[in-house]
DNA sequence: AGACATATTGATACCGGTACCAATCGGTGA
DNA sequence: TCACCGATTGGTACCGGTATCAATATGTCT
């Protein structure tokens, strides 16, 4: 008794079952907690099972069973902070309905997010959430994929047109113009808009603009058009030159920041939709010596400590990561569970936090 | 023909065999790449699996030959940037290997982290990063189980003497006596140490606070040590009261930092060792109207865009989250694929970054 | 043409659970 | 004492791959 296995293998059911000397569906009874065992037998296998450090078999579980109790996760990093927030809420909810979850990054790239949910099929998680790297008019094919496999999907912070499926997203566009608005209150009227990752040509203007949104990110074309919106509201004519065309990384922020400030008539604010794209401005601001807010006001998109704790401390648009990790997973669940709910968009609010980073335009 | 198959059910190999004529095992051949088929019935094969849209099916294929291709890491919390930014090092070298990544977060509670390790055991996963919740002298049974199990360990982040396994961390305590050196060496002598999540009673004096040591994670240990050794090099007596003892959460440091600063001998410069103790410090110092550096130095551990960017800009220990991720991934592949190497605690190297968050003290 | 080597193929036994079904056990009432 | 019922138990067929082995087909050489 109690010998234990070379090798690393770990003990079977069959390996319990001759230990304690019964049958092997005897075992998985006890063990499973499912049909009936006499209180006797069932001490024995389970003084075997502890004899024998047995542990049950999720892989083989899995098989029998055909569902694998993880859910799986694709993002574009989960080294950015957003990200890495949001993973933490899905975490945390799939924990608790005893599941467990499988990242996979995508650098916002089409192919390897393709390759992912390839993955994620071939691993028969139980359901997916993803946060695509398409623009709302992409095609997505893998997506079919999972519909056809009936594996169970749903959007995060991110539409696409073309799929119908749960989505969890945030308010982007009334938080947007919110913000924007309320550069406009302070008096600017010159407001610099510093967006994601974008990769195309300069606007010709607003209608050319709305026409590359179609292949932007849905959640950077609702920031741009919050900030349109707010804009019109205030009749300011729309200045293409202070809309940076691409900022996917910080310091293209800044160099397009830097850009907008050489202008002859350079921004008096400016809104950077994303972590990168307000750490990226204020670099620009610092490289050219302009203080924040006398200078040039700034309202960024993402709370953080650091936010706060800087002087001045940065007014943000605050998105519920944690809360939009924890919907989307319990939204996934359900809809594992066989909820036959109607397919809906969940909108969480992000709160516009007023700090001391806007102040009115210099007199100059 | 093409036809689809109902219910979300997935095509088996045998569904591909009957699709293309042939016998089970040679689909298998085809599409496993192993043995030999002739052209003429790879093309029939793979163009039935074509049409049925086949994938393999993982757990199938785990169950069969016991491996699944999959990495567990166990963490204190995703959410946190040092371990997301480690996360993303951990994936990429995952990826590259083609294997995949299961995160569980701790919340360095150990109970969860036991559970976590059970979980990764019965998920079968071919490797374990753990980022230990325990202290340095902590005992640590679920280890024993890995290790029976024969599946590979790699410590991140942190040591415990009782595990004998590979590791791979960072120089903590050379770089936290450098910048706390660089510090004296600006002629501060009263200098605050915020230090993390620790869980013990103020120390009564230095022997005392060695003690403590044993029970505190072994990264906070060796900050303090550091400073400790920096101290001792200075001939500056070590004072207690400058010691926080408990800094778990940001509002947790601001506390303890602006007990220090209501001392009658306050200190004039700090030291935190993680992000939420500086950040916490800051908005201490913000709290009570000092200035950084004019009133108050202050050194920050791990680096960030915004301590870059603030004003002052931060003086930071700057780890090397990626790298540091990378390594240990790449550190458990090759003791996966068999690697005989003697085991090894990889030490990477910290940057002290010098920016303008330390001044003199105040001439008064 | 015959013998033999090689390429190709199909059948089948695993892997370790789950779950159904039939067999057995024990106890009860007539 | 016997028939009968429910509780308990063991046997076994899945799940979908992998890998071995034997059987068959193909081709070559003498």
């Amino acid at each position: 008794m109690s010998i234990q296995r070379d090798g690393g293998a770990s003990p079977t059911i069959s390996e319990v079952a001759a230990e304690a000397g019964v049958g092997r569906a005897t075992v998985a009874r006890t063990l499973g907690g499912y049909g009936s065992v006499s209180p006797k037998t069932r001490e024995v296998v389970l003084a075997a099972a502890q004899r024998l450090g047995y542990r049950p078999n999720s892989v083989a579980r899995s098989m029998s069973t055909g569902e694998t109790r993880t859910l799986g996760v694709v993002l574009a990093d989960v080294g950015n902070p957003f990200f890495a927030g949001v993973l933490r809420g899905i975490a945390d909810a799939a924990r608790r309905a005893d599941y467990d979850v499988l990242v996979l990054s995508t650098d916002e790239d089409l192919a390897q997010e393709a390759a992912a949910i390839d993955v994620l099929v071939d691993k028969r998680v139980d359901g997916v959430i993803l946060a695509p790297a398409a623009g709302r008019q992409a095609r997505m094919p893998q997506i079919d994929l999972l519909e056809q496999r009936g594996i169970p999907l749903v959007l995060l912070d991110r539409l696409v047109d073309a799929v119908t499926a749960d989505a969890v997203v945030i308010n982007n566009r009334e938080a947007s113009r919110e913000a924007v608005a309320s550069l406009i209150e302070a008096g600017h009227r010159r407001i610099g808009f510093v967006w994601g990752p974008v990769t195309t040509e300069p606007a010709a203007g607003a209608d050319d603009l709305r026409r590359i949104l179609d292949s932007a990110l849905w959640s950077d074309g609702e920031r741009l058009l919050g900030y349109l919106e707010a804009l019109e509201q205030a009749g300011i004519p729309f200045d293409t030159s202070l809309v940076t065309h691409v900022a996917k990384h910080e310091s293209q922020a800044t160099r397009a920041v830097l850009g907008m400030l050489a202008l002859s008539d350079p921004p008096t604010a400016i809104f950077a939709t994303e972590t990168d794209a307000l750490t990226g401005s204020l670099r620009a601001l610092r490289q050219r010596g302009l203080r924040c807010p006398d200078d040039v006001s700034l309202i960024g998109f993402d709370d953080s400590s650091w936010a706060s704790v800087m002087t001045p401390a940065m007014s943000v648009v605050a998105q519920p990561m944690h809360q939009l990790g924890k919907l989307a997973a319990e939204c996934l669940l359900a809809r594992m569970a066989g909820g036959v709910a109607p397919v809906a968009t969940h909108v969480l609010e992000a709160d516009f936090v007023r700090r001391d980073s806007v102040a009115p335009p210099p007199a100059n």
